[in-house]
DNA sequence: GGCACGATTGCT
DNA sequence: GCAATCGTGCCT
């Protein structure tokens, strides 16, 4: 029955595709904003542009918990910038900082909860454009701006995916950087990121990692 | 309409 | 240490 055996192999071809692209779903990132800021350590982050794919290791990340984290930007509450933090979970909250340069967060939490998690550097694997080391360079690199705020990251443009094989990692924590007007939620240790990347971003990475 | 300032980066 | 550069939030 040569027919039984061309579907069994198409169907055991798409089963294991589907396990090579392990995405990032809903349920995961409607978790703890910080458990999720922590294991996205060691993940890798894609763009898809066309037929062409850019992609990082993600090596560090902040977390935002809104609004009593005064750090936060939903913090001075719901406004048409932070609009997409109160929504559901797993889109992109991408902002415009110092009129330069552009952050790319993953909206986390329950609906209504504006927490998320701010992506502040990749390891390079495929396609990037120059470094990623610091929220403005990854989202330079990626090819990532405005028209990016709001996406689902469950769908094919833009998303975050399990590796194949994952590498052992440690991870550190330390203070968020560049927030210290939040004052003492400027001190909170929720900065995560892969003790052995020499892709951290500048500032922080060398003496945090000592 | 005006204004101060920022979850950054790179050069001095 | 500081300039670049502009959207956002807040005030008038």
């Amino acid at each position: 029955m040569p027919s039984v055996g061309v579907a069994d192999s198409r169907a055991m071809s798409s089963a294991r595709s589907q396990q090579r692209t392990s995405r990032l779903t809903r349920t995961f990132y409607s978790g703890s904003t910080l458990s999720i800021a922590r294991s996205l350590i060691g993940m890798h982050l894609v763009h898809r542009i066309g037929t062409q794919s850019r992609r990082g290791r993600i090596v560090e990340t902040e977390a935002y918990l809104g609004p009593s984290d005064q750090a936060a930007h939903s913090a001075r509450g719901r406004t048409p910038r932070t609009e997409v933090m109160f929504g559901p979970p797993g889109h992109a909250y991408v902002y415009l900082i110092y009129g330069l340069w552009y952050c790319l967060n993953v909206v986390t939490g329950a609906e209504g909860v504006p927490h998320a998690v701010l992506l502040r550097a990749l390891e390079p694997i495929e396609g990037l454009t120059g470094r990623a080391c610091g929220p403005g360079l990854l989202c330079r690199a990626l090819g990532i701006d405005r028209q990016h705020n709001g996406l689902d990251l469950c769908a094919d443009r833009l998303w975050i995916e399990r590796p194949e094989v994952r590498r052992r990692v440690r991870i550190r924590c330390s203070e968020r950087i560049g927030v210290d007007y939040a004052g003492a939620w400027a001190k909170r240790p929720w900065r995560f990121f892969d003790a052995d990347s020499p892709f951290v971003s500048g500032r922080g990475a060398p003496t945090a990692r000592r």
